[in-house]
RNA sequence: GGGCCUGUAGCCCAGUUCGGCAGAGCAGCGGACUUUUAAUCCGCAGAUCGUGGGUUCGAAUCCCACCGGGCCCA
């Protein structure tokens, strides 16, 4: 690392670097030539800065009353951090500091810092500090570090995003997020929230008792939902896989080997279009638990659902995003169960029972002004009605129950039924946040359903349509326990603590072009 | 897939209606300043106007295609 690149405006540097850049590139260079290290490898810290303003407030409550109230100092604090903001005026400067757990004054003054002072002409809003002396409070009150040292033990080479305005193009706040997350304190906040969803959601159940497990992402078949998948290939197979499309068939699995309980939390993939609810890879959490069926799951859902808007909000009420000021909803159980069937009937006049086949289900929705797909199938054309004229009308929490066997191949008859099974969705602002049923356990049944779904795909070229797995139906005729499942989107549930109304803001780097 | 909007300095935005010298603020550089809080004051510099074509005496501005981003519809 001897040979440096002359920096200058002319060298290829000028198509990677603007001046604000090479401006800062000399600044490395000259702090180098005085022999310091402008990336050094370690450093002292003695607080956070969190820390090193509790330590003065401390100090100052403890005091309370004291004559010399103004000249209180705290011993010498070491923190360190990224310059957020500079307020100079020649002999004294005043610095923002931040780190990860809060800002602080840094007030920098030539007679107490001496040769650090000089130091001060190198560094640029971004850079990482190291700062040492008392902590105290500047003649306007602000509580400060008086600095006695200060070292630069980061350069930062490219600006940061303006300290007003912040970072406000779409684009760059989700390519660099980094920069969105300092400049967006929203951001952080959603980040934070989301991990504390996925935490909690966790803590949740295992404290039902169930047990996590991580099932394969990489597939022979893609099974156990409706979604095209992704392709990929393993060279020392010599085959292709896919990208799972749901953790379903595994976790099932496990409960035929006799974890009763069992979950996971983890990506599933779809290769479908990007919008505002929907990123290509997103996060489920899926369950299982033996010996219960879709009234035990329901209980569970509105329960899970409560715990984690109260783990991360203090509350079950939640806002509405893009609604009146102040508009909330309660996400506290319970929640009303509507039968599918009556509610499509109330939103849309069509009884889907009365309309058992494609044509007939087509005429219904023809009659109602409802655009009719050509070529769909029956369970595309009723999915089509729910969606367009149920859902928008669930804004408060919502379970739908008993959903139609043709769109639910995975889920058991609802007794005395033969074209009914035990499968509820729950919504929330018109959105679907779980999906659930009770599980499909008799093997020559579930066959049937699967080779209903592949005649589907070639009848109907539905890409989406469900698979046949052979060694998932192997598992189920050795024996499944009847069993209630429940699947849950993270990102959903992110969204709805956080009161966004795009996945984008819940997704620390969500899929672009590039 | 269709429609509408959008891309200008590192960042935030004007300028596009009606073609006529590319602008401001923050950030930066130089200077003044020992109590600031978006510090202030003086001065300076900073642009592939997303990319490529076209129309025109002249294009950030009008037209076409393409590359990104956003919203609505399907």
């Amino acid at each position: 690392m001897t040979d440096r690149p002359e920096i200058s405006p002319e060298t290829d540097g000028a198509s990677r670097y603007s001046r604000l850049e090479l401006d800062r590139l000399r600044k490395v260079d000259q702090l180098r030539q005085q022999g310091i290290d402008p990336f050094p490898a370690r450093i002292e810290r003695t607080h956070s800065v969190e820390e090193a303003i509790s330590l003065f407030a401390e100090l100052e409550a403890s005091l309370e009353g004291d004559s010399h109230h103004d000249s209180i100092r705290t011993d010498t604090v070491k923190v360190a951090g990224r310059v957020m903001a500079r307020r100079g005026m020649g002999k004294m400067s005043f610095l923002d500091v931040r780190d990860g757990s809060g800002q602080v004054q840094v007030q920098a003054r030539a007679d107490v810092l001496a040769d650090d002072f000089e130091l001060l002409s190198m560094l640029d809003i971004g850079d990482f500090v190291s700062v040492s002396g008392p902590v105290m409070r500047t003649r306007r009150g602000q509580i400060s570090v008086e600095a006695r040292t200060f070292g630069i033990i980061s350069k930062s080479m490219r600006p940061l995003p303006e300290k007003w305005h912040g970072l406000q193009d779409a684009e760059t706040r989700v390519r660099q997020r980094y920069l969105d997350l300092l400049a967006n304190e929203r951001v952080m906040e959603n980040a934070r929230a989301r991990s504390k969803v996925a935490s909690s959601v966790r803590r949740f159940m295992e404290a039902q008792g169930f047990m996590e497990v991580e099932t394969p992402i990489l597939v022979p078949v893609a099974a156990g939902g409706f979604a095209e998948p992704f392709e990929t290939y393993h060279n020392a197979l010599g085959r292709g896989l896919f990208l799972r499309i749901a953790t379903e068939l595994y976790l099932k699995q496990l409960t035929v080997g006799g974890m009763d309980k069992v979950f996971e939390i983890g990506k599933i993939f779809r290769n479908e279009g990007i919008d505002a609810d929907h990123n290509p890879e997103f996060t489920t959490m899926e369950s299982y638990e033996a010996y219960a069926d879709y009234n035990d799951v329901m209980r569970m859902t509105e329960e899970l659902v409560a715990f984690v808007a109260t783990e991360v909000n203090g509350s079950t009420v939640v806002p509405v995003p893009d609604g009146e000021e102040g508009e909330t909803i309660d996400l506290a159980p319970p929640w009303p169960r509507l039968d599918l069937r009556e509610a499509i009937v109330d939103a849309s006049g069509i009884d889907f029972r009365a309309c058992p086949t494609r044509e007939a289900l087509a005429a219904a929705m023809d009659e109602r002004g409802m655009h009719v797909e050509p070529n769909s199938t029956w369970q595309q054309l009723l999915d089509k009605v729910i969606s367009a004229s149920v859902e928008p009308r669930l804004v408060a929490p919502t379970f739908l129950v008993d959903y139609p066997l043709a769109m639910s191949p995975l889920a058991k008859k609802k007794p005395g039924y033969d074209d009914v099974v035990e499968r509820f969705e729950a919504f929330v602002l018109g959105r679907e946040l779980a999906n659930a049923f009770t599980e499909l356990n008799d093997p020559v049944d579930q066959r049937e359903r699967f080779e209903q779904q592949e005649r589907q795909r070639e009848e109907f070229d539905d890409v989406e349509a469900d698979r046949l797995d052979e060694s998932f139906l192997l598992a189920v005729e050795h024996g499944m326990p009847p069993t209630g499942g429940l699947g849950i989107g993270i990102d959903r549930l992110a969204m709805l603590v956080t009161g966004e109304s795009s996945i984008r803001e819940v997704t620390l780097f969500p899929q672009l072009r590039s």
